[in-house]
DNA sequence: TATTGTTATACTCTATAACTATA
DNA sequence: TATAGTTATAGAGTATAACAATA
């Protein structure tokens, strides 16, 4: 295994805290995603199409399928499946980009629209179950910290709610 | 719950909060699962077999397919498949329980332990690249935290590495 | 030639139900 | 009757490649 296992300052990431930190963290995001899905099937909807439409929802214009990809951070093809999906829900409408035909662009329907209370709701709900037992402070730690890992750009992609 | 802090609604979780910090935690698990995966499929594995080696490589004892299932934190249906995989790999054994005809202990073969170091080392950089990032006191910070969120009898489920 | 979005394909994880064999 | 593990089935996410239309 790790040869340097004890070493204090050898690393800048120790092999036990990095193992630890890396399955606390798939195990934390399995948990919310339970939540998440639990929480949104009532809704008929699953967790990336709730992420489209919050996406969507806070967007000024109506975005494009690559730009919609890469805000959801998934490959192309998933943002097609999504989008799919949520436009079969009659809850977004493919529109074409007259600036550009090869290009679609993405925006809610009113009846998207209308869900977006109880999506923002259910959300809230998983949230309390997952981050309530923290404490503020550390609620605030963990904002920062998971902004440092995700990058720049990646928060307050999607602000309102 | 809703101690009023300083959020206006008086709530726990302030909504915008919440759903910030859940995109921002699925997100970085992506990230995380990423890496993961990169890191992982030269040696022939899925992430889910390298978190079953690397719990039996913490196993006192040659654990049963139910005890794999909930320590893994997965249904006993996804245990199986984890299970099948590393065992058509050669690097687990599946063994008749001698006081209980109905159930399957698994264990690592020499192959699987030989393996153990180069999961390890994989697991090592990918956190590397994710976690490195941070300070020593966010490291410990984050820790902390998503012990809390994963609840107790989680972490140090696999403690050596 | 390069890019946009799609279809096609495949694999993992997840989840539920039904079945077998034990207990 | 209940439990352990499996098969069966299905859906969601992820990823790559190939393709048609357009730039």
């Amino acid at each position: 295994m790790g040869s340097a296992h004890g070493s204090p300052a050898g690393r800048s990431t120790p092999a036990g805290e990095a193992g630890e930190l890396a399955e606390l963290l798939s195990r934390s995001a399995r948990i919310l995603n339970r939540g998440s899905v639990a929480g949104l099937s009532p809704l008929g909807l699953t967790y990336g199409q709730a992420r489209l439409l919050r996406l969507l929802a806070g967007a000024a214009r109506a975005p494009r399928m690559a730009e919609l990809a890469a805000r959801l951070d998934v490959v192309p093809r998933a943002a097609t499946t999504m989008v799919d999906g949520a436009q079969q829900a009659g809850l977004v409408r493919r529109l074409p980009d007259p600036g550009d035909r090869r290009s679609v662009l993405v925006e809610l329907t009113s009846q998207g629209r209308r869900l977006l209370g109880r999506i923002a709701e259910a959300r809230r709900a998983t949230a309390e179950t997952v981050f309530g037992p923290l404490s503020p402070a550390q609620r605030a730690d963990l904002l920062d910290i998971l902004r440092i890992i995700c990058g720049p750009g990646s928060s307050s992609a999607q602000r309102g709610d």
